[in-house]
DNA sequence: GAGGTAAGTTAACAGTGTTATCAAAAATAC
DNA sequence: GTATTTTTGATAACACTGTTAACTTACCTC
């Protein structure tokens, strides 16, 4: 009596519909568009059936940022294996991080709780350029007092926010609340490696 | 006659008090909370009399991000002013820029499109120790190959990967796309800097 | 006071996530 | 083969969301 085996492997099939219905909603018209009944509309079933795979629409999203990980975490390895020296592993795995992050936008966006305001509206936010600004010109400074002249000020300036910003984010993501100092030294730590490679 | 001075200075008020109200309602319960019905109560008035001071939910958005880019950029500055060398300026900077993100989480969210999801489910992922145990052992490994084998790899590894995710973020949220080596130098010229500190 | 303008309200539309209720189908038991 | 139970799925609703059309009311101008 395979009829339990049947059953289990149909709710299964239903299970992975859902996911590649919303996968491919997702593709089309990204996270904040998608809808429990989109997707049932999609996979042809009513709404609640969702709910008997699903808890929630959280749940799904779950799935999707686990699979995200885990897809970053293979496609690092192969990266880190590519290369002998752990300085050369860095910066492979570093290539690898980037490229995943533009080759999968949608996993990133929600592994990292990238919202949308940002792409459509930040850009046109004049506001911004008064601290663009305030930034670009510390660095020229800097350069010009150190032993860099020549450097691009405005990649220099990109990595200095990028830093900033990573720090901040990345910390904001962790609620496992380290102490304030820790955290202060690991920007310490950022910068004092930053401004040393950046004044040369 | 100064009944038309009287009319759009009220029309001004009520447009503070919306600004207030919703400012209120994110302190207490976050972006994601926030409604025009709960403005609308807060104010104790109709829905649509906040269509008339803004256009949408987002006119609304937009102008706390406004505001939040001018206080950050007030912030930088004197913390910039507070020092003499650049190289020190730019450290004064680099806590300042840390210390407003913190002490304006509500600001720093909205105005890079922090959405919610991350620091309540991301935590729970085991997932992503996968990724964290590779980033680990291989910052482990550089150190030990080089010259700071005293050095904290923990705090390294929380250096290299904010690096890691603030290019990535901050460059996904401008979307003036710059030909894609432009980025890829950023990130190598950022890359290089930590790895040769982390070196020694 | 009559006419016109602006302010503010009610009510609705089109969505969203979620769930209680119920019908039908399928598997089990007799 | 029929009856019973369990599972599966659908309908419909609830409580929200942003947004807007239509209407009333108050106010200012003439």
């Amino acid at each position: 009596m395979g009829v339990l085996e049947r059953k289990i492997r149909q709710k299964e099939e239903l299970r992975t519909a859902i996911l590649d219905a919303a996968w491919q909603l997702v593709l089309t018209d990204g996270w904040q568009s998608l809808s429990i009944r989109k997707i049932a509309d999609a996979i042809e079933y009513s709404i609640p059936v969702i709910y008997n795979h699903f808890e929630n629409k959280d749940a799904i999203l779950l799935e999707f940022t686990r699979e995200g990980f885990l897809k970053l975490a293979a496609h690092l390895m192969t990266a880190k294996d590519g290369a002998n020296t752990p300085a050369e592993q860095l910066e492979r795995i570093a290539d690898a991080y980037w490229d995943f992050a533009y080759a999968n936008k949608e996993y990133y966006q929600l592994m990292f709780g990238l919202g949308i305001p940002a792409c459509e509206t930040v850009n046109q936010i004049p506001e911004m350029q008064e601290m663009t600004r305030i930034l670009t010109s510390t660095i020229k400074a800097a350069l010009a007092a150190g032993n860099n002249p020549e450097a691009d000020y405005f990649l220099k300036f990109h990595t200095y926010w990028s830093i900033l910003h990573g720090l901040v984010s990345i910390q904001m993501i962790e609620k496992d609340g380290k102490p304030d100092d820790i955290k202060k030294m690991i920007l310490h730590d950022a910068m004092s490696g930053f401004i040393k490679s950046l004044m040369g």
